[in-house]
DNA sequence: CTTTTAAATCAATTTTATTTGATATATACA
DNA sequence: TGTATATATCAAATAAAATTGATTTAAAAG
């Protein structure tokens, strides 16, 4: 889907990268990715005492993560479960930020 | 730099990495830096035609991406060219994005 | 059914970024 | 020297994003 973007570079693909550079353009949400490549698979409570965060501050962020779908989630119960997209994120990261936010075996 | 900056992540990776991404996390920019991509070498005037864009505004937004020094300026009599600094793209963006934003062989 | 817990959502506020039009600076050229 | 051109910068206005605290939703367990 970012392969086809890239090839016919038109208004719709700057938007497209905008949305998912907005995503990543924000310290919090950047370490907030870094935790959850970190633990692979890790709730909402959980990622609140680790980054020391506001329940519904958190829940912000997560959904701006999960609309440039650089993260998944998973619900369990009343929990929900957040993954790193590690396709998405290659899809736009170099390989030298991998062992920031990508799960790879360069790292 | 960015390099090092990935090895060891703590809070400044995580500011200098937000501050990257804001450069990137706009359309109009995005469009600009495909443009310089394009042209190679280009001065403010000659973009301002190609975007259709007051030349304040366009200042400001080549001011962003330089201050994250994903472009260069030199100063030839009254014009400003700007150019590409593939280094510190290559550092950030994936191969996928090459054709975009980068000036790379695989393309 | 009631209570508790996890998490999303909402409205109001605050903060940050962008846009606009005007002005400043600096070079070039008559 | 005076004028024109390119570009940066500035202050004010507008727009967008983030924060806050409260509320809602929904699942689980007594």
């Amino acid at each position: 889907m970012i392969r086809d973007s890239v090839l016919k570079p038109d208004a719709a693909t700057f938007q497209l990268f905008e949305k998912k550079f907005k995503a990543l353009a924000d310290e919090k949400r950047l370490y907030i990715l870094h935790l959850v490549q970190k633990h692979d698979s890790v709730c909402v409570c959980d990622l609140a005492e680790m980054i020391d965060m506001p329940q519904s501050k958190l829940s912000y962020h997560l959904k701006q993560l999960l609309d440039a779908q650089f993260v998944t989630v998973e619900k369990k119960g009343t929990w929900n479960y957040y993954s790193i997209n590690d396709e998405e994120l290659n899809g736009v990261l170099s390989d030298q930020l991998c062992c920031l936010f990508r799960n790879e075996d360069k790292c």
